[in-house]
DNA sequence: GACGATATTAACTGTCACGAACATTCTTGA
DNA sequence: TCAAGAATGTTCGTGACAGTTAATATCGTC
């Protein structure tokens, strides 16, 4: 019955150390299935014998590997952030006008953000926990994410075309597609209810992305280089 | 009609219509516990034994009057969303012409989402339960919610007068504001343990306050329109 | 001035997540 | 072959907490 563990969906390919035991798997495994639960219930929501459950492995694993369940949770949302962190390196827009490249990041982020349900509520989660248990700094260091290097490029390529107005910052920009990105899929629930769900359907949707990257254009251009816009 | 208990903090000043037995001021008292206990702690985070003790009255009454823990988070969310509501509706931009009005409406929203941090964490919150507690449509309405209706005049005033670019609806602007006043508050602790805090000192948060109306404003203005924004 | 409805209190109960302690098995390297 | 340590299983005490029970106090009202 050894049979590593699978930990499917997310590619998990053990280098088995040798035949039984697979320390990383299990660990991959739990961490997943961990995630899962911390971003459906919430911190105090989850329960650490339901996650055990759903484990190839048993609860005595999860306090063997992390100690207790804040230190999983920590480790879940740790992890939650470095696969953000890699997603975002896959954006290669070095190489695009700056317009172009903007809208293009613009519009990335809302469609990534759409995509990454999981990865949104450990936020929200960890927000309404103050951020407590945030990996430290050194770990993720947004200030040389590749999102903020790349949003700094690709503001100084379009002002020194001409064609951004100045006085605004890489990280400011980032607040504002964050912003817009976000709230999309935080506040689907609740806004939905409110205001009926139109914009969440595909057509809203397509319509919002365009109107996202469209807002952020607007808002860097220069005000004559605004008519110009999208052909 | 009774005066309802008016405790700030600890400070629970008792006009009460009579000796003792002041259902009004009871329930009041407990709702406004139960408000920043589950605006802190979450649903399951907050503990009924606990907003018990920091009531003037005990456990058994938060039954009595609410049923269950569901049941009083229930009403204390209707009743954010109503004092919500109410603040709306003091806003008064009937009269200003449409540029400016929009602008105000932005970094007002803004200014107000700042201070309500009770009101975001609750909606926070019901978001991460995916909106279950939400009061029946009935009761919030938000199409006819004095924001939507403001917006729509704002909006229909500035098509008219050739400012405002068509094919945008008061329901999407006001996702748009939403989005960008929330985050804001929303996302400050993890956004800030990420990229620094600049942007939540009192000079970034004013910065950050005109940029939101700028951006909103560009976002609807005619191309032409844009240059002559701000004097 | 008594009666039924409403309001309030204090003590009790059953459940269950969490974590600790202890026991056991497997792996590795000498 | 054995020792040391890493990994895994099992069991149980405890404390926290949602929800209840039963008894009491106060009110409006006839």
């Amino acid at each position: 019955m050894t049979m590593t563990i699978q930990a499917s969906a997310d590619t998990v390919d053990h280098p088995r150390r040798s035949w039984k035991q697979d320390p990383d798997g299990v660990r991959a495994n739990i961490l997943q299935v961990a995630r899962e639960a911390f971003a459906n219930k919430g911190l105090t929501g989850a329960k650490i014998e339901e996650i055990a459950a759903r484990t190839a492995t048993s609860k005595r694993m999860i306090y063997y590997y992390f100690g207790d369940k804040e230190g999983l949770y920590r480790e879940v949302l740790a992890d939650a952030y470095r696969r953000m962190r890699v997603a975002e390196d896959t954006l290669d827009l070095e190489d695009m006008p700056p317009v172009d490249a903007l809208r293009k990041l613009a519009e990335f982020t809302f469609d990534h953000h759409r995509t990454s349900r999981d990865f949104i509520r450990l936020v929200m989660i960890e927000n309404v926990h103050n951020g407590q248990h945030m990996p430290d700094a050194a770990e993720i260091s947004g200030q040389n994410s590749s999102a903020i290097r790349l949003l700094e490029d690709i503001y100084d390529r379009g002002r020194e075309a001409g064609l951004f107005r100045p006085g605004l910052s890489a990280v400011e920009l980032h607040w504002h597609i964050s912003a817009l990105c976000y709230f999309n899929v935080s506040n689907r629930a609740t806004f939905s209810q409110i205001f009926g769900d139109e914009l969440f359907k595909p057509e809203g949707q397509t319509n919002l992305r365009r109107h996202v990257g469209d807002m952020v254009l607007r808002f860097v251009l220069m005000p004559d280089k605004i008519a110009e816009m999208r052909g």
